[in-house]
DNA sequence: AGTTGGCACTCCGCGGATATGAGTGCCAAG
DNA sequence: CTTGGCACTCATATCCGCGGAGTGCCAACT
């Protein structure tokens, strides 16, 4: 039904269309590629193309522009992920080197996503939920005050002042430490969070109470998913271009950048490193980015994957070299993640 | 040269030049306000603002908009700023209160301010160089690897890890943690890179060199004017509106969001929180943002800026209504971190 | 001197008519 | 199955004429 010269004027339709962001016609497309058939072989190919639901026409007798099950199709053909320039690689091994915390690692990786793809460029931080507990420290600020410090696998830092009814002895807040960071570290995270139920009994009776309020702030700063939700963005600027069906797509888009709950979802699943998700149009989650597309992948030591990260653009993207980009940068910085 | 009328019709002129989008002209002004003069004489008024550059007109035979100096008049006519309703006072309370840590506070006053003033809100972190160091913490993550931790009075978190060559007795670390923090406890953190610099000498022989490298670290990191640079940013959805001289400057600032460093200059030198800056168009110091407006006040507990926070948004903005917000949310964010 | 009504003038924006041309679908011939 | 030819469609650009909002100026009035 759709025979190999058939896709050649798909993708070519698609190719021009990104570039161009015009309609294109059949006389255009000969000009532009080889396909070795005259405009009108290509017209015929075009009305099955059409019929068939790939490619549509704004009004009649003007150019075709591809559906979203084009780009579909399109992609799908995309078997290998092109490979990035040895000047992007080095690039992005020169962007990315020299990161000195988590916070600047994702800061760079973002920018570099938007730089290279020119898109809107999202990284989520390094879910807590997958990550375990390094180390746990107990500062006593005042008598009465405290602060929390959970350091994970990860590199990430949560922090809690706590406010305590009763001075705590220093030697019991010693105790305190050595006990948490002996229940939990190593511990994934939310396991962390039942691993500390059985501390307080261990403790003076007297002491028992203030110590119960101190692991029961611990044990929720560690379930608590809502840190699951943080992001970093990047390359907003990109969206303002002119005269576009994706226009009606920025204040939307904007919108959801800010809602981190939606935006995680529009990255959906954090899938494996070596992976590269594509939802296009109708395919993304949100009724109103119909004409929205998210490259999106996985990223962590080791192909296991701690968080998601991506591109958002318009369906209108040039989703082989999106795909390279967002690939590349997952293993970069899962390399990092790996070292550190 | 300029009577008690001519400044009312000036103000007529932007109050309903903000409200509508639109030129307006002097029929329309005596309608919609009570200036209790005839349209002719409001011609006239018109053309001595005109003559002296508070307004001008798109093309001959149209009504008149404000210039920035026009604007620059209209402000500095606000003397006092207008209160907030009952309402909005207490969605302040409610949308701050409860905030778990400063990062949480600064979310949710970004969030806060663009709701407010349906324009793009900026709040910069408390700025490290005015803050004193709380607590420094010391931890082994394994034998040849510290992490040192430093907390500020502003509730801000500074982390490094650090790869030694030689291991460390736990014994030397508990004395670099507590010869540390006697050392710079209190200490504003410009003066804690300088205090610390005497602290390796007074360990054994064998250990100066490794302990010196850690201090070094902590020196620099301590000293980092780059982490000055931290801001949240929220509402730029607000920027997408449609038909006007603004949309020029979109890209740009979006763009200017992205660079923490230009932001920074666009918001200025941290004021006392009880004075609110505004800049008007040409008075933003950056080319492309010729329509563009900045509105920004100082905040931190007594008065004692410790950064700064503020919305930007087009010349053609409520002046009133966004003074008024930045204010009143700059005093509920130092309120916070006086108690904090 | 300041204010007001009258009036001629300017020019933007809008709707309708017309021209242009890219692109299509279809058909008959190769 | 491919190709050239051809009639047809329709979005876009252009021009024209008109209406109307708004101005500037002047003479009259208070």
């Amino acid at each position: 039904m759709l025979d190999a010269r058939k896709l050649d004027v798909l993708r070519a339709i698609v190719e021009d269309y990104v570039q161009t962001r015009e309609p294109v016609g059949s006389k255009a497309l000969v000009d532009r590629h080889r396909l070795g058939v005259s405009p009108a072989t290509v017209r015929n190919d075009m009305a099955a193309l059409e019929e068939e639901g790939f490619i549509t026409q704004p009004h009649t007798s003007a150019g075709r522009i591809p559906t979203d099950k084009g780009y579909r199709l399109f992609v799908d053909q995309l078997t290998d992920i092109k490979p990035l320039s040895g000047a992007e690689k080095r690039a992005i091994a020169t962007f990315l080197q020299g990161a000195v915390d988590l916070d600047d690692v994702v800061h760079r990786s973002v920018r570099l996503l938007a730089q290279l793809t020119q898109q809107v460029a999202i990284v989520q931080y390094p879910t807590l939920s997958r990550s375990t507990v390094r180390h746990v420290e107990v500062v006593t600020m005042t008598s009465t005050r405290l602060l929390l410090v959970v350091i994970t696998s990860t590199g990430r830092v949560e922090q809690r002042v706590i406010e305590l009814p009763t001075g705590l002895d220093d030697e019991v807040i010693g105790e305190l430490r050595a006990r948490l960071n002996t229940a939990v570290v190593g511990q994934p995270l939310i396991e962390a969070a039942n691993r500390v139920a059985s501390v307080p009994e261990k403790f003076h009776l007297v002491d028992q109470a203030v110590v119960a309020q101190i692991v029961g702030i611990f044990a929720e700063a560690v379930a608590d998913n809502r840190t699951d939700e943080k992001v970093a963005i990047g390359g907003t600027a990109n969206l303002v271009r002119f005269g576009d069906d994706f226009d009606r797509s920025i204040k939307p888009l904007l919108e959801a950048l800010e809602e981190h709950v939606v935006l995680l979802k529009l990255l959906g699943e954090s899938t494996s490193p070596s992976l590269v998700t594509v939802r296009i149009g109708h395919e993304v989650p949100h009724d109103q980015l119909a004409s929205t597309s998210v490259v999106a992948t996985g990223y962590g030591p080791g192909d296991r994957a701690l968080a998601t990260l991506g591109v958002v653009g318009p369906t209108r993207m040039d989703y082989a070299g999106s795909m390279a980009a967002v690939h590349a940068v997952a293993r970069y910085v899962s390399h990092i993640l790996a070292d550190a």
